[in-house]
DNA sequence: CTCGAATTTCAAAAACTTCTGAAACTGCTT
DNA sequence: AAGCAGTTTCAGAAGTTTTTGAAATTCGAG
C-alpha cells in the first residue's frame, strides 16, 4: 500500500518540496527552541511537526519523517499528551492512533504555562512553605532570612495566582490579559 | 587568618547551625527548579546561596559551602553576573572578589525575563521570519503553512514587545503589571 | 479464543552536559 | 620586573539525559 496517496488535492507538484523544506526548516527552529526549555528537542520537533502540517499524523509518519525510532516517536507523542497540546484522533476503517497539533497558538501557550505552573511553581511553593515553617521566629539573622523568603513565596504565590486566572483551559482568558497590558500606558 | 571571622555581630550560637540548615534546603530547591529552567543545577544553587545569604561571598566561600570545585565556581558565578542577577563587590583592603545577588525579587525576574526574551524569543524570532520570507505566496497548502507561521509569529511578538515594555532594568514595571492583571475583573 | 497489527516498555548504548583540577593567565604590590 | 594572590580556562572524567530496538503487552477483528 502507498504511504500517504495524496491525503489532499495536490497543488502544483512543484510545491511539494518546497513546502517540505519549510517545514523542516521550522520543525529545527521549534526543536532548537524546546532544549531551550525544560523539554527534549525530539518532543519539540514532534509538536513542531504536527503544528506545522496541521494535519493527523501517525506513529510511523513521525517516524520516517523526523528519522527516529519507533520508541522515541511513541514516547514524545505520549508525553505531548501528557502536556495536553496535541490529541489522538483516528480515521475511519483505519486501526492505527493518529495525533493532532492543538492548531490555536492561545490555547497552546495556556497549556504550557499550566503545565509549567503545575511542575515548577508548585513544588517550589511547597519546598518554599516547609522551610518558612520550620524556622524559628527569633533572632535578627533567621528575621532577615525569613524577610527574603517571603518576598520569593508572595512573588510566586501572585505567578500562581495570575496563572490560575488567566491560563484556564478554555476562553479568551490569556489573549485578553495580553491585550490588557498593550494597551495599558 | 581564621575564615570568616565573625561576619556580623552573632546571634545566639544555637541558632547558626539551624540558619545554615534552612539555608541548605533554600538552596536545594532552588537547585532543583533551576535544572528545570535551562541552567543547570549548580549554577542555579550558587544564585541561591548569594540570595539567601545576603552577603557579600568570595569564590572561596562558595566552594567550601557547596562542596564544588574552583573551576564550577568560577564559571558558575560568571554566568550569574551575564545573566544580571549578582554583582562583584569588593571589601576595602582584600584583594579578593566578592558577589552579592539582587535582592529585589522583582528586579531579579526582571533581569530572568530580559535574558531569556534575548537568548530564546529573538532568535526564533529570527528564524520564524526567514522561513516566512521564502515561502512563495501560491498554493492552498502554502497558503495555509504560512497562516500557521503568521500566528506564531504574532504571538511571539506581542510576547517581546510586552517584555519590552514591562521587563526593562528600571522602575516597577513588572510589579504594576501584575498589579494591573490582579486587579483586572 | 486466537491472530496479528499497533503500541508501550525498558535495558543498554549513544550523545550530550556538567564538573574537576591543574595549568595558564592577570594585574597588584613591592 | 619578580613575586604572588586571585581568577579563568580547558581537556578529560564523571554524570545525566536521550535514543534505540527488540521484547512484552494491548486490543480489535474474525
Amino acid at each position: 500500500m502507498a504511504r500517504r496517496p495524496s491525503p489532499e488535492p495536490a497543488g502544483p507538484a512543484h510545491h511539494d518540496a518546497e513546502l517540505r523544506d519549510l517545514q523542516d526548516r521550522f520543525v529545527a527552529a521549534w526543536g532548537q527552541m524546546g532544549s531551550v526549555w525544560g523539554i527534549s528537542r525530539t518532543m519539540a520537533e514532534v509538536h513542531a511537526l504536527l503544528y506545522v502540517t496541521g494535519q493527523p499524523l501517525c506513529t510511523d509518519d513521525v517516524m520516517e519523517r523526523l528519522q527516529i525510532s519507533r520508541g522515541n516517536a511513541s514516547m514524545s507523542l505520549r508525553a505531548l499528551l501528557d502536556w495536553g497540546i496535541i490529541a489522538r484522533t483516528h480515521k475511519r476503517g483505519d486501526r492505527k492512533e493518529y495525533f493532532v497539533a492543538e492548531q490555536d497558538v492561545w490555547a497552546m501557550v495556556r497549556a504550557i504555562l499550566r503545565e509549567r505552573l503545575k511542575r515548577e511553581v508548585n513544588p517550589l511553593l511547597a519546598s518554599l512553605y516547609e522551610i518558612r515553617e520550620d524556622a524559628p521566629r527569633d533572632g535578627e539573622a533567621i528575621a532577615e532570612h525569613n524577610a527574603r523568603l517571603d518576598a520569593l513565596i508572595e512573588f510566586f504565590e501572585t505567578a500562581e495566582s495570575l496563572g490560575q486566572r488567566f491560563a484556564g483551559p478554555a476562553g479568551a482568558g490569556l489573549e485578553k490579559a495580553a491585550r490588557l497590558l498593550t494597551r495599558a500606558l
